[in-house]
DNA sequence: TCGACTTTTTCCATGGACTGGACAAAGAGT
DNA sequence: ACTCTTTGTCCAGTCCATGGAAAAAGTCGA
């Protein structure tokens, strides 16, 4: 049986202020709501009351009495679905959440961008298919995807992506919403990642920030005054290619001594590969007898067991990082760095490294308060900060 | 005698825009003004009479008819006075303006802030009284004020600057606030340059971009969506002290290899005495025999003159910041990119190796649009963003 | 069980914000 | 003199929003 989808969308600023309220609030009581938005309580009983008939927010019982009247809660209908969709260079992420954007169902699977759109679409849209036959969702009411590259923001269109030629210009909004019938949002999937860590993660309640996401490259997410800013041409965060040594290795990209020439998942494995080939470790040599190639997650758990070659391609990789946040730091002097993207796993290791890089390098003003934590959703916060993206959009006044 | 100076503030939203409209477009009639404020005549009269009845704006006779009835146009009162004050690391400048922010009397004189606040505001107070004297102002509706270093904007106080210690903590706002009985705001000096541009410079009607100011050292203005990024501490845009080289010169602060430590005035002037003594530069050499020392002007000359050395130095330093550009650019992904700053009478060499570096090192997607041009205020720049920085706030709701 | 006190919600009169339309004023063009 | 255009003013009516009064629903102690 389908349900019927909720089209509607708030009237006002006030409206639209009462749904995000809901939305990170949880359920919550007339008096509460009018503590925190600044609207007399007829004003507020007004608001509520439409948003009612709008079905968009349902009643939800009496609360417990705190001395007085017991209020009557309300909260976000229930019913409310969004997707979340994380394209990344090499596996995607999809996710259903309810209004709160809790995750009710998750799936991942490798895969590969540069099939080119159509592929990694119909991969996508099977494991869709996948989690609403799970039950966690009959039809959604909006979708956010991310992908690994530059986004035209207000199209929805990948821009001039190095790493997914294919996708360059491809209708991502358009077509994903004709396929689901329901609104879509599309961004960098590194903006998206900062999203979800100020939605659910260790961003909460923190204005200006970035995120930096190490997976098979390096990006970054910035975030000012609780806003994505993605730049002029929607390239903001594109730190891979910030050169890190004057006359250093070539990178694909054509230029030398790239940060993603000496670290990401990409060049983490190359240089494991050469190490082990040179014998500089026994422990990734086997590794690389068995598996044939070595990947940062090899790296990982060679580290783990205290292979000495692994730790410092962590070291020296972090310090690299380091360097390139350091200087990012005394520039945009933020209030909290996270670090995450696929090799968190090399875990505190690599955050250590990081941390001295940066307090060594820059100002004491800057760092004397600055927190520099790892992102603490893991694979949840591509496809959280996909949701919220939606939600974000859905929840603003039409 | 004394003139009454205006102590009203724009009651709502509707009228603070009004005002930064005519502060910004000059002499205009109701109509124009309705069709930029999205306002019904009918509401437009009923503002535009308040703000007749506060003093702010005065009826400016009729304007020509446009094949009906002529208009009644409406300025800011043009007897309303801003002073903006910009005190550098080696001199103060000194400025009234008209409610347009232009500026009527401008003073400069060499300073050195290291005396400290004390002897630095007796200095600018009497520059103040100067130029009151000369006639272009009686008083002042308010002031904005810019030291190069930190500041805890709020509360207008500098906070841990580095080079110019005896200022951690003293009250400039309210000191100065005292003295001439006028609202003042302060803010570091390289964002009041960033504002200036954006005023009435080359970064009219650019949301985001940043300003590279090169003086005694180098600082950077950051700009998002039209507003000026301070940061979480008010240090945002402190990139002299971004690491250029692993292991390279030792720079005062205690690192190595900042980019002050490569250029800036006090590099600049260091490494011309030097190639002057090794003897690299007769037109060096011999500037440096008859002034006892050497200044980034006697580069700046000497290359104008064709000096080969000095061409040198420039280019050098130019590829230095162009470096640390390119970075930031990759990171932030501005619409423009300003150079300003005393050493701009290095110029177009200066300029030429900025783009090369920057253009080499940064993505084709965030340069292919990407303009790097001088500042075009000079030394108004920094006391234009000053005014700006304290009509912005005065021409903000109460 | 009965007041006294709290807290929440609803109701209502009032005032202000804002709009759109009618109308007047002032000019251009014919 | 007439029409057309642009600008400014007036006004009635609508919607927004507030603050206070009153009602509803509860706690708690006597």
């Amino acid at each position: 049986m389908a349900v019927r989808r909720m089209t509607a969308r708030p009237a006002n600023a006030h409206q639209a202020r009462l749904l995000r309220l809901l939305r990170d609030g949880g359920p919550n009581s007339r008096a509460e709501l009018g503590d925190r938005v600044d609207l007399s309580r007829s004003k507020l009983a007004v608001e509520i009351d439409r948003l009612l008939e709008t079905g968009l927010v349902v009643a939800d019982g009496l609360a417990a009495s705190r001395g007085g009247r017991r209020s009557h809660n309300v909260r976000l209908n229930s019913e409310l679905r969004f997707l979340g969709v994380d394209i990344g260079a090499t596996s995607v992420d999809v996710a259903v959440t309810n209004p709160e954007l809790e995750i009710l169902g998750h799936l991942n699977q490798p895969m590969d961008v540069r099939e080119g759109p159509v592929a990694v679409f119909d991969q996508m849209l099977a494991m869709v298919a996948k989690l609403r036959d799970s039950g966690v969702a009959e039809g959604f009411d909006g979708a956010g995807i991310g992908v690994p590259g530059p986004v035209r923001f207000p199209e929805g269109v990948p821009v001039a992506p190095p790493i997914m030629p294919g996708w360059d210009g491809f209708p991502v909004r358009e077509a994903l919403s004709q396929e689901l019938g329901c609104p879509v949002m599309v961004d960098n999937d590194v903006n998206l990642m900062a999203m979800g860590e100020m939605q659910a993660g260790v961003a909460r309640s923190v204005g200006d920030f970035f995120c930096v996401k190490i997976g098979t490259g390096i990006g970054c997410g910035v975030v000012v005054g609780g806003e994505v800013h993605r730049g002029t041409t929607g390239s903001a965060g594109d730190i891979g290619h910030i050169q890190v040594e004057a006359e250093g290795r070539p990178c694909p990209c054509g230029n030398r001594g790239c940060l993603e020439a000496y670290f990401g998942g990409s060049a983490l494995a190359r240089d494991a590969e050469a190490a082990a080939r040179d014998g500089l470790s026994a422990e990734l040599s086997a590794r690389l007898e068995t598996a044939g190639r070595l990947t940062a997650e090899d790296v990982s758990t060679a580290a783990a067991a205290g292979d000495g070659t692994s730790l410092d391609l962590i070291r020296d990789g972090g310090a690299r990082v380091g360097q390139v946040i350091a200087g990012l730091v005394s520039f945009f002097n933020p209030g909290l760095v996270v670090i995450g993207g696929g090799v968190t796993g090399l875990g505190h290791t690599l955050l250590a490294s990081i941390r001295t890089q940066v307090y060594r390098q820059s100002l004491p003003l800057a760092t004397g308060n600055l927190p520099i934590v790892l992102g603490e959703l893991g694979p949840a916060a591509g496809v959280t900060g996909a949701a919220r993206l939606i939600s974000d959009h859905l929840f603003s006044p039409a």
